[in-house]
DNA sequence: GCAATGATATTATACGTATTAGTTATGACG
DNA sequence: CGTCATAACTAATACGTATAATATCATTGC
């Protein structure tokens, strides 16, 4: 059970016939001004390779000054327990990418409790105190917390923030592409009263998910009132039942219901198995998110957001970052990833006016 | 930009006016033989509270020998897509109860890829390469990765591996307790004709919930015949649909039916929607996994698994193995936690015999 | 023939901590 | 009064790496 020591780059000199430091500047490569003769270093990189070694990262962190650890901030939202899949997917690409790219990523969030102040200060300092070299905020957080670790050096890249008080490097979605495929797919199939069932928060996401809605139904030259424009100010599944019964309720039903979320749009599939009314033959449904709507019957179309891409460009730009440290400062860029329609099969072309 | 160094030991030294060594000392308390006076002790500790210091973990780690990590590697598996809720609540709890017991917690697996060998072999390259000090494996893997790990002195606890090669600690999960649980309550409720929609793989996991099934059903005096308990050999969601729909072809339907998994009750779930049979009231729908079942419509009377509990005893089993690493070694312990029923809106009474 | 150059490698050091071995003062004991 | 134990600390060191500062040697230019 005593755990054999790892070779270290010191075995690897002894059996390669070279200096500790020669060892550190072969596998080091380029970014060293002294030179190795080929033949050294092909001893060497045999040498290695015959040990099976590997550095030591924590002393290569001790001696770089840098951990080569990534933090993520997950948001878990106690109004959205269904935001999950997204902060998982999140999560899980994230964490590929920064691996592939030779960091250590290390989650760290508010699992079971709500997003407390405190809590909030507990994980800034868990950051610190592990000496990540930067962090990855997965949706809005408070400001106080992004500047705290601004104050302290690090790097924050803020995922699904459109607007923010703090400068840092942004990676956001485009609900308009999307959205706007979702209505014109519905048009083209005869649609022409198209609901909308969604969120009214001061969530400016809310916000564009609903323009982007109201932009494409008017180009179309199609209307939207407050008959088919139902809102509520939170997300939760009862929600996207409630709005849908009243719309069902109405006296000309329409003939399609857009759903700003996934999590919506169950609760309007719930609706409408109660109300006995049939996706898509009596009524296409199409929701945002593309989570988990391959899951429901009938597999949803749905406006997908591209998560991995999310993921990636986020680690991209914080590694720019960490590597930047010492030059000047980089820009804070803001990405903007497109969405797109997935169709699958909860559309079809409205049922015969009766 | 420039990163503020954070304060050191010897910072903390310089400001209470002692030695570094006594600071370490006075931090690490109690294992070490040195004695520090009282009046010294608090000097210290106030030092160090007004520098905010905390130790550089890369330091401890080169010192301890011991990196503080543990590893985790989470099962994907390309068949089982729904199996994504159960692996990702195991890991926030993992990850939660390693943060609190003052262990980093680093994830990775193959996220996209399939589980190839050569993966597994890059996995396990990665925990060594990273000095992790004990692996979490959550569900079965090869025995050659885990024997790996232990070759090279790595603890490992296996979650969900109900039977073991390779004699490492582990925690599974009974199914009895629940699934028992579930065919009471239909019995209960007045059912009789009890149907079983599951998976028979060469997992052990499969037949378990299945005996717990019969065992439970035999209790009551009830038969089980082929008509009733209809197998599969994949958890796919179309094989729940394909399944239910031979039930419901059938001559006698069934009044009830144990989904031996979410995805499953999902698939049988789509059968019972477009057959236009409802949900309690002419058929009573319990679920195995209840990870995505209040999600359904309608909300799913489901066997709960304890994956915080799991999460936990993993965790704790690992640390104890870790901490234990000079001493004798530790007999592999086997926890194996009960499963629970949860009840909701599928299930009541059978309709009057017609 | 000798200083100057360049190529190639080595020695020495610091990163921040934990711990072993040693140091100083203080009193106890014979 | 000298030896010895004890309390309370400090000095020195090693963990494994990256790199700045040197060293060695052959070759070149004049």
């Amino acid at each position: 059970m005593a755990r054999p020591r790892s070779a270290t780059s010191t075995d690897v000199a002894r059996l390669a016939g070279v200096s500790q430091a020669t060892v550190s500047v072969v596998l080091n490569g380029a970014r060293s001004t002294i030179r190795v003769s080929a033949e050294t270093r092909q001893r060497v990189l045999a040498a290695a390779a015959e040990l099976g070694y590997s550095p030591h990262p924590a002393a290569q962190a001790l001696r770089r000054q840098r951990s080569g650890i990534i933090g993520f901030l997950p948001r878990i939202d106690r109004d959205a327990p269904f935001t999950h899949p997204i902060h998982y997917l999140l999560s899980i690409h994230a964490n590929r990418a920064a691996r592939e790219r030779g960091f250590q990523f290390v989650e760290a969030g508010p699992e079971t409790d709500p997003w407390r102040d405190s809590a909030e200060d507990e994980l800034v300092r868990y950051f610190l105190n592990h000496r990540a070299d930067g962090v990855i905020f997965d949706g809005p957080k408070s400001a106080g917390a992004v500047q705290r670790l601004l104050d302290h050096g690090l790097p924050v890249v803020q995922i699904f923030r459109p607007q923010w008080s703090v400068p840092t490097p942004t990676v956001t979605v485009d609900a308009r592409p999307g959205i706007t495929a979702a209505v014109d797919h519905l048009v083209t199939l005869g649609h022409r009263r198209i609901a909308f069932v969604g969120r009214a928060g001061n969530h400016p996401v809310d916000l564009a998910r609903l323009t982007a809605f109201l932009t494409a139904l008017a180009n179309h030259g199609l209307p939207a009132t407050a008959a088919t424009v139902r809102l509520s100010p939170i997300y939760e599944l009862d929600q996207g039942e409630r709005l849908t019964r009243e719309l069902l309720a109405q006296r000309t039903r329409p003939t399609a219901i857009f759903a700003g979320s996934d999590s919506l749009a169950l609760g309007a599939s719930r609706a409408l198995y109660a109300a006995r009314v049939h996706v898509p033959d009596e009524l296409s449904l199409i929701s945002y998110d593309d989570t988990f709507a391959v899951q429901l019957y009938p597999p949803l179309t749905s406006v997908a957001q591209p998560f991995a891409a999310l993921a990636e460009r986020a680690v991209a730009l914080l590694i720019a970052q960490i590597e930047q440290l010492d030059g000047p400062p980089l820009p804070p860029e803001q990405v903007v990833l497109p969405t797109q329609l997935n169709l699958r099969q909860s559309t079809a072309p409205p049922m015969r006016a009766g």
